[in-house]
DNA sequence: TATAGTTGTAACTGCATTGTTACCTGATTT
DNA sequence: AAATCAGGTAACAATGCAGTTACAACTATA
């Protein structure tokens, strides 16, 4: 994961890094405060993101955007002060993905970043696969044998959990975690619900099912294909 | 849990300890007014996180987390003014691991701590073993050789205490604590049933049992594998 | 705004786990 | 040898957890 940021101001590339090293160290984050400079960034280093400032003090934003353009289709989100609309417009005309307003809260700028990954990580993702079970994660769309079936988001994240934690017993608590996030509310009885209305989709008989079983007590596992 | 505040403002370490009090009243929170006394106080309290203010009466914040990663690397949150970005960037090179501005919203302060120290506790998963037998207390999982046991709660207490106390006995008492807590009613009976309960399903022959032994009058304890 | 699809909640039901009781076995004491 | 005691065993009852269903709230889409 690497970042490109062109912005000549140097406490907002700062803010950046910081909100980078603390929310997701693993990315790493290199600058500069000259549009030309970062074009041949764009080249050196192919950055997986960049964020550019529009208002540089060598070459106008859209001179940046426009040459990366004719050589690289990076996701590029564009910075600006809230007054200039009609260049974020010029500029997504350009071919810019995404823009934000100065001032920005560090989370908005990642939630942008980390959205804009996912769309331009084109498809590829493992297919978690289990015995019969074939699942996409990124479309939940889940094929036994070589029957179809479609998955709601929550019956995705919940068989894909399970999946990655292959014949593994996973805990109730773990389960809601890897659904709902850190704190889930109490959201317990939900589960058991979902389970089930997984079970009417996958299991020949869901009142006996022999493919997601229970541990009382504890939670739930894959059975081990034969 | 115990959280060390060091802040001078009083009213900023009121709010803390009362955000701890309502949302998380087993934490214990103390607190120091001055650097050097908090420096102090990781090392004789050994806290298991600490909330440190920059802007002290006596010396410099980052004197004191630099004094403090000398000898813990206890996971340090930094509170600072909107201002001082600047001063956060030099606190995470000394080894802050997040900071938050203030004045924050309670909601948020505790979020942070406690992702923190589920980051800082790197899963408790430990698995026992003893001779053949290896378990999951998490899972209640058990495995003999390579077979594989699906125990109860109950069964899973009871073989776990088993297990961390190896080959020593452990005294009726001493177990039904372990399972029921301290104010077990009398159901010191029902004891033995899981027992047998147990060794139906991990002895080769629950009647001459060659794994949870009987020591009478005291209680159970695991034999010495070979 | 209406509609379909998805999700969370609550009440009820059924079953696995658990606790209780009664009785058996074998060892130890008298 | 009878009495006593501790633990083993089996059957049964109580409990609590998961399954089930229906419904209300919410979301996205037309």
């Amino acid at each position: 994961m690497k970042v490109l940021v062109i912005e000549d101001d140097k406490e907002i590339v700062d803010a950046i890094s910081l909100a980078f090293q603390i929310r997701w160290p693993e990315a790493k984050v290199i600058s500069t405060r000259l549009g030309q400079k970062g074009v041949d960034l764009v080249e050196g280093e192919s950055p997986d993101i960049v964020i550019l400032d529009l208002g540089l003090p060598d070459i106008p934003g859209f001179e940046v955007l426009r040459q990366i353009r004719r050589f690289s289709a990076v996701p590029t989100i564009i910075l600006t002060v809230r007054a200039d609309e009609a260049d974020v417009v010029k500029g997504l005309e350009w071919g810019a993905d995404d823009y934000i307003t100065k001032p920005f809260r560090q989370l908005e700028l990642l939630a942008r970043v980390k959205s804009m990954i996912r769309r331009h990580t084109p498809a590829e993702e493992s297919i978690l696969t289990y015995g019969r079970l074939k699942l996409e994660p990124e479309t939940a769309q889940l094929h036994i044998d070589d029957k179809e079936i479609a998955l709601t988001v929550t019956e995705n994240h919940i068989l894909g959990h399970l999946m990655k934690n292959a014949g593994r017993v996973v805990t109730h608590s773990n389960l809601a975690e890897a659904v709902w996030g850190d704190d889930y509310p109490g959201a317990t009885d939900s589960l058991k619900v979902h389970i089930r209305r997984l079970r009417e989709k996958i299991e020949e008989d869901p009142g006996k099912p022999r493919i997601i079983l229970t541990k009382t007590g504890i939670g739930y596992f894959l059975a081990k294909p034969e």
